[in-house]
DNA sequence: CTGTTATGAAACTAAAAGGTTTCATATCGA
DNA sequence: TCGATATGAAACCTTTTAGTTTCATAACAG
């Protein structure tokens, strides 16, 4: 129930550029499948497509307005997104990289070895 | 010169699962492909291929140590990710979504349609 | 009722992705 | 020098992906 079956991941989801330009228009503005794809290159199909893949994922929400389908962006998703990306922000904050992974990992032993580039292949 | 030619981009580059789990496994510790392989149930070769994905996207850097070639994260290009996730921040932030995205596009203009589900498809 | 509009499903295609196995090359160790 | 180790390149295979075109259905407008 908390988790819609998803055949399609959030990050599968937004490897396609096109399908990011989608959730970029839907951000905007609701709106259905025909004036979407007059904004690609390529038939309603295969934008139709994209949208499938989107909700699948839960970033895009749709709505049956009589004959139509308006679709919108549920941004929702992409938290997971930042809580992956999260993770990795500890290596890029400054220039104290190498020293801050050093200490995490080696719990303040030997705190100065690995400033240099004294590289761990000579361990023998 | 600043962008290496890439041939994949870094949505791509973690869109696949595997790749996910070798870049946790190289922020760890610099390693070569015969131990990072160790951790996969798939070919040393198929590992190989998904680090020659990552190093295109600069999320590996490599370095030749006598006949090994030692592998290392590279979390710079997730930047771009960060970056391009920050522009849906807005999106979740907080209840008060609908507000602030109805103020931001309208600029202000006609402060109180929309927060109801008005729909624009009255437009006529 | 009739024709037009909006859309998804189906069937099909070409190219890319993710693997495998085999092979060539370079470095190590003795 | 010789055999073992580490690795990337090549060729090949299967499944997915991203598109297309065609078709059926449902809702609208007269």
């Amino acid at each position: 129930m908390a988790v819609p079956s998803q055949k399609h991941d959030v990050f599968q989801a937004i490897a396609d550029p096109t399908r990011r330009q989608v959730l970029k228009l839907l951000g905007e503005q609701e709106m259905p499948v025909t004036v979407i794809s007059g904004h690609f290159p390529m038939s309603r199909t295969a934008v139709s497509k994209h949208l499938r893949i989107l909700a699948d994922a839960g970033l895009v929400k749709e709505r049956k307005v009589g004959r139509e389908t308006r679709y919108r962006l549920d941004a929702e998703p992409l938290m997971e997104l930042k809580r992956w990306l999260a993770y990795y922000e500890r290596y890029w904050e400054n220039k104290l990289n190498v020293l801050k992974r050093f200490v995490e990992a080696d719990d303040g032993k030997s705190l100065f070895a690995g400033l240099e580039p004294v590289d761990p292949e000579t361990k023998e």
